[in-house]
DNA sequence: CAGAATATGTGTACGGTGTAAACGAAGGAG
DNA sequence: CTCCTTCGTTTACACCGTACACATATTCTG
């Protein structure tokens, strides 16, 4: 019953392969003849270039709110902060290709986390464990938060950190204990 | 008395000014027309676009540096961190292609803020101010530092958050709060 | 069912890119 | 003067994104 997968598919999944091989961009041409079909094929399905990778970055903002969900699972308010940075960490340095096309895309509106269609559910999660543990001033822990993994992730992207899950934990944990005080 | 400036410093230049004008990647052809000269002249001076862009970012962490010292210039310890990170995030604003440029250019050797050569020198000031108010932790701390820093300015070249001044300030005053305390 | 409309893929072509290779002209050293 | 080095030019190639015109297949409509 494997109906073969829609050329659409098809080349969102290459170019999800290929940013996993390392491509830091792949081309429509290079996708097009990874689908075995020719170069002009794939703007049947998106307008441009760019289209398709956001179709790609989309992508891949699902999975890590996703995996960001799944690591505030479980634990205290705090563990799950935690565990939610090292996720969002875990996700840019196993997926680096993807992390950087995901945040180059560029977006339409405001500046402004909650705002962003993207990084909207991810944010409120993470929103709602900060406002768990800083009373007054949580706004500005929660940015604070998303500031130091986004941070950290692309500093270890960019190689000038290197950010194993340990350090993650420990500049996070750092982090919630200076935050979570007596107003 | 003013030598027409060589090519390369002219190449260099202009690399500048095109990332400064939005330019993202400013290309080898741009740069030799804007120079007024052929194509391949640039070669003669660079062996290919990727060591042109890493000098014009080095160029760009030399101004970067000089202008977190500046900001660091006087104050207590707390108010000369702080004044760090706005000169950090209005830089990264200013010259939003230059900043993306810098830290996109592959580093050679182990990933680790002081070795990393570019960036030594502003990471040393860094260290120091922050170890001046965390005692334990200092390590975590200087380098959640520079996260919330560096993840603030790459969220707002990414317009994911705005990130003005007095934003950055509260941000980063909140964790110098919260790390500078009894051990 | 016929015929038209729409969806999907192909081929060709244009202007852009980075860069390899071979060639010239200017100046200093023997 | 001749040779070598430095700096630039010309030409050419392979690749890219994509506009345009065409073929075919599917689906909708009367």
């Amino acid at each position: 019953m494997k109906v073969p997968a829609s050329l659409r598919d098809q080349l969102l999944d290459h170019a999800e392969a290929m940013l996993e091989a390392g491509e830091s961009e792949p081309g429509i041409r290079a996708l097009a003849r990874a689908a075995g079909v020719s170069a002009m094929a794939p703007y049947r399905h998106f307008a441009d270039k760019a289209a398709l990778l956001t179709a790609v970055a989309e992508r891949g903002f699902a999975t890590l709110a996703a995996e960001l969900a799944a690591a505030d699972a479980s634990g205290s308010d705090a563990e799950r902060l935690v565990a939610q940075g090292r996720a969002y960490v875990a996700f840019a340095r196993a997926r680096p290709a993807l992390f950087r096309l995901m945040f180059a895309r560029p977006t339409e509106g405001d500046p402004a986390p909650e705002k962003t269609r993207e990084n909207a559910p991810a944010f409120a999660i993470l929103a709602d464990r900060v406002a768990a543990l800083a009373g007054r001033d949580a706004a500005d822990a929660t940015l604070g938060c998303w500031a130091i993994v986004h941070g950290l992730a692309t500093l270890a992207l960019d190689s000038r950190v290197d950010a194993p899950p340990a350090q993650v934990s420990a500049v996070l944990a750092l982090y919630v204990a200076g935050i979570s005080r007596p107003t």
